[in-house]
DNA sequence: AATGAATGAGCCTTCATTCAT
DNA sequence: TATGAATGAAGGCTCATTCAT
């Protein structure tokens, strides 16, 4: 009950304010509905989302399975939820992280940093995201048309802004860029999910950004010298 | 590893041909083998895994829905068919690609264009693999375990013999490097699919590689200086 | 029999005024349940009584889910009292007419008038009567065995006492002729529940009401010489 | 294994038909659905439609749930089938009795007994007609627009053919008294069911003839001057 | 080898009803 | 008296798999 893994920023501000006025059933309706996505991560990740079922996840939040229905659509709804929630948090966790820093260099390790260490404090939502989200493309393409471009966006301005500043070079573009580092982290990510989970995944992140920033180090490079050279 | 029992992509132009000539049997059961692959691999990807249907792909391969139990032991039996194949096809290419290179870009540069040329000339194949392929850890843990670790063992293995011959710097480990890499050509596939799929998904593979390469090109960096300017 | 709680119609109309005019405490109580009740029949009209919930009648009623169940048993006590509701009003209301005349025939023309103006004048209470209320044998035998009976044996007496006094000829027995009239009319009723409704359906009574006259005017008919006449 | 209480035109031709080609497994297709059918009839008649579970009927049918759905799409389609089924047999019944008689009122008491006599004679089929079919707008919308709108217009022809021959009396319309005579049979049919099913239903076809016919057969009556009699 | 009719286990979701406030 | 959040039983339907032919 008192698992609450997630800082959740709207959430919590209701409920606060809420505890004010109705003493009674602190925070109830949020914090229930907190306690079942909570369950469904930790259920998903270890059923599978087509393997868990709906009561699996009301039993594990400590509600009847009717209740489930009364914060969520449907089944579906619940892992879509998930993304959204941590996705909202984790954007909103950056930007914040980021309003701190101006170095470019530091700023992408920030982003890395807080990327990995998200997802490496929290396995059954490391499972979530690396795994179950991609389902389908029907969730895929859903996930991609909202908080995921969003965050991409943000790892695209800060190379644009490093551009600017004359620290990283201008060839491939900023959104390609921000794709590639992106891919690389989620890479990170999927790899630690299906090892043991031995090792410490937030430690990858300094790796993936030298390489990163080396790359974009370098002065613009002739690309069409390089090109010719292969079939 | 050797596992090659079927001849690749012409079995959709050997299948229309067969029922023409009616070749001699030795090749009727591999035939329809493939035919029933392929028409999987078309129906996961425009219906999803759990949303296709056997009867489905026993239909799209013209067969009974019995006969496919003939080819495969069950429906998951299906992907992983996909996954082993395609991978198989994949490791093999690269290997006989690889080997009339030396220079670790260029080899670098091969296989980065051989993986996206791969899946940009087959929609449903990419859809597959992105996508699909993903459903559960039960079947990422499989994945990760058998060809998907030879491949990343390839690209390793260029990485390292770079470093050997001085081209590379030493650092992020060539299996953190391999992994990033690819990770960040994964993204760019599973990008390509999620858009309309209407540019040229192999030219993705330049960019990605002159970053890299650039990454690596630089002597090793000070890393300790660099890791200390951060909280 | 003599249980008539509710006034009738004019239901609505009260309770349009009650919150601006707020009436002493007695008839609070009768008149949520008439609100329930107008909100019942309009909901089960429109969604069917399976598909209507009893949350949408709460909500229809402007009460609390709850509510409903402070006022009735059940889903079905809801159902059944529309019906008591509405047969004791009506029975009253035919006893009521019938006191006034005295010739048989326009008697019969009383009832049926009535008979068909009551459902006509309500598009609702008449799609409740003539279909939702014929659920199950459960609703229909115990509708059958009350007021129904009830209202079957008004009829019936009107007829013997046309028979007592030579209007009427004997032969099918009062009950089975009261049967068929209401049969009869049953069927104009939901006739013009299928039908859009566009025509008046109280008119179709003097239809009926001619035909039955006339076939029970005649002298009794010599019975088995028309029998004989068929195989 | 053996019921078979409906004579069922096109199923048993298409299995005769397949008798000479597939003589294994006699009439499979076609008597594996009447069973179904015949099954649904008396588990709806007995429990009430909403009240029967696909289960029961498939038990009762002697075949695996999921059959059912090899041979109807849905619970309501098996109720609407059962409909179809039964009015295309009782209207090709009803013509084909027609066809022998030519005398108005005999033919009009043709179809009043076969009427009577089809639901007498199978109180699982009566039920599932008086009570289960009138379950919602839904289902009587669809009923009354297809096979009861040829039923009706049967008996629509017979009345009108009478009044051509000059027997039956013209003021009522034709569509009017079909109405009332299908009520008033309906309605025997109804009170038969919800009573204890011990007398004959069919017997009660002559007397409403009898009425019905007495009532046609006076000459068209002075309507006005009856009409004004009354209030 | 091929068929495709038959199987039956499995699950999401609804909603009448209750009860703590 | 009134509320409405919570309950949890119940069932229609799907579909991977089998097997008699």
């Amino acid at each position: 009950m008192n698992e609450q893994p997630f800082s959740e920023m709207p959430a919590t501000a209701r409920a606060l304010t809420r505890r004010l006025v109705r003493p009674s059933r602190p925070a109830a309706r949020g914090d229930k509905r907190d306690r079942i996505l909570a369950a469904a991560t930790q259920v998903f990740a270890r059923h599978g989302f087509f393997g868990a079922q709906v009561a699996d996840v009301a039993r594990q939040a400590g509600v009847a399975a009717g209740t489930v229905y009364l914060y969520f659509r449907s089944k579906d709804d619940l892992l879509i939820s998930i993304f959204e929630r941590t996705m909202a948090s984790a954007i909103a966790e950056g930007r914040q992280a980021l309003a701190a820093v101006t170095d470019p260099e530091a700023r992408l390790r920030r982003i890395a940093r807080l990327h990995l260490a998200r997802l490496g404090a929290d396995c059954d939502l490391a499972v979530v995201f690396q795994v179950e989200l991609r389902q389908t493309t029907k969730f895929m393409a859903r996930f991609s048309a909202t908080g995921l471009r969003e965050y991409l966006g943000i790892i695209r301005d800060v190379i644009t802004d490093g551009q600017k500043q004359g620290r990283f070079r201008r060839h491939p573009s900023p959104t390609l860029v921000a794709k590639m580092l992106f891919g690389a982290l989620d890479e990170m990510a999927t790899n630690w999910v299906l090892s043991d989970r031995k090792y410490d995944l937030a430690s990858d992140a300094d790796a993936v950004i030298d390489l990163f920033v080396t790359g974009l180090g370098a002065a613009d490079a002739p690309r069409k010298a390089r090109r010719t050279s292969l079939p």
